[in-house]
DNA sequence: AACTATTTATAAGA
DNA sequence: TTCTTATAAATAGTT
């Protein structure tokens, strides 16, 4: 229809091409209303053209999800259902797994009910939880321990340093023997003293009676 | 186009409206075709007539899921996708969840290492343990102790009812005196004792040693 | 389903 | 894109 009868083959010319389309586009669309109101039927038309522009007309009386979901009654076709089945099905063995875990981990802590266990699970159980018991104390201890020996690493290489300090002091200040200079020398080393409390949570306490031995002094001499 | 102007309204006539979508429904077919063609486009057509019949053209390269895909691109409309999210969203909390669930049950029967575990939660989980170590030991006492109950009051009625068919048994054959018949009255009764192990799980130690004792008492009567 | 008179769609040109 | 127009194509009513 036109000036001349047309191949139904792709139009290599892309101004003609578009040119065409646009037209075609319109009257397939206005074919597509007039079948929807002369015949009562439901239409759904989505094109999109080479350059993936969206045209669509969809009957009055649904929506292009209606359609979808029609089309997939009718043709049995699951499309993107299969995907949601699965996920559907993914998340339900998920639950299942949590509410196992959930239990298990109940009755671990206390939190779920032991009645109606039978006694060699319980028995079971016992074991478990005696063993990873142990592990645990273990464990505990160890941390104690590494933590320990740490302190007391420390306390002995600030001894150590101390003292070099005040050899250091006493050395240079030419007084080698008791009295004199001994309570600057005591002032001086006390920032030292201070280093005790410095990894190991603080003891505001001990620092306290320690400075406050060392104010008497000085307010005593 | 045809004899005579028709105006664009629904056909009340049935016959008259089928006959007109079998004709359109073609030549829609057949436009969105050459349009395919035409113009290297992608069209997806659905119809479904006014009696729930379906009749669709997709272009060669595509699927209608793929053109809804491209639809819901374009348009940003979710359609079903949001309830697909929500799956997504949902399973992603749960399998989140899980692993959690699984460290701490990990953690809590010795699989997952306790590296790393700080001094704190190590004796919390120690409490934990400890405490719920006594929950189950307890119950399994209750168990054994209901169990044991339970089989004692099993046996009692057993003994009950050995003495009272001996009494009988007595009371029949006439022989007040001891002696005689007795063996063969043991023998009869001893039925009877075979039923204890009948219920609880068979112990079949102590119904030995119920056995033997009134054996050798027979023997050394 | 086929026919055909007519309407409608559209290719080419402006 | 839109309008025009010649012509192909679609189709309403008929057979």
């Amino acid at each position: 229809m036109g000036r001349g009868k047309v191949e139904i083959k792709k139009i290599e010319n892309m101004t003609k091409r578009q040119v065409t389309y646009s037209k075609r586009r319109t009257g397939i669309m206005k074919k597509a209303r007039e079948l929807t109101v002369l015949c009562d039927a439901e239409v759904s038309l989505i094109m999109f053209s080479c350059t993936g522009k969206l045209a669509e007309y969809t009957s009055a009386s649904t929506t292009p999800k209606k359609v979808y979901d029609q089309y997939q009654k009718v043709t049995g076709v699951n499309l993107w259902n299969s995907q949601y089945k699965k996920l559907q099905e993914s998340l339900k063995q998920q639950k299942e797994v949590n509410m196992k875990l959930h239990k298990d981990i109940g009755q671990r802590t206390g939190k779920e009910s032991l009645d109606g266990v039978s006694f060699e699970k319980l028995h079971g159980l016992e074991q478990d939880l005696d063993g990873i018991l142990k592990v645990v104390r273990e464990r505990k201890y160890h941390v104690i321990a590494t933590q320990t020996e740490t302190s007391k690493k420390k306390l002995r290489n600030q001894q150590e340093a101390h003292r070099r300090l005040v050899r250091e002091i006493e050395a240079r200040s030419e007084v080698a023997y008791y009295g004199g200079d001994f309570e600057s020398i005591m002032a001086m080393s006390n920032g030292g003293a201070d280093l005790f409390s410095y990894h190991q949570q603080p003891n505001p306490q001990e620092v306290e009676a320690y400075g406050a031995c060392e104010f008497h002094l000085d307010q005593h001499s």
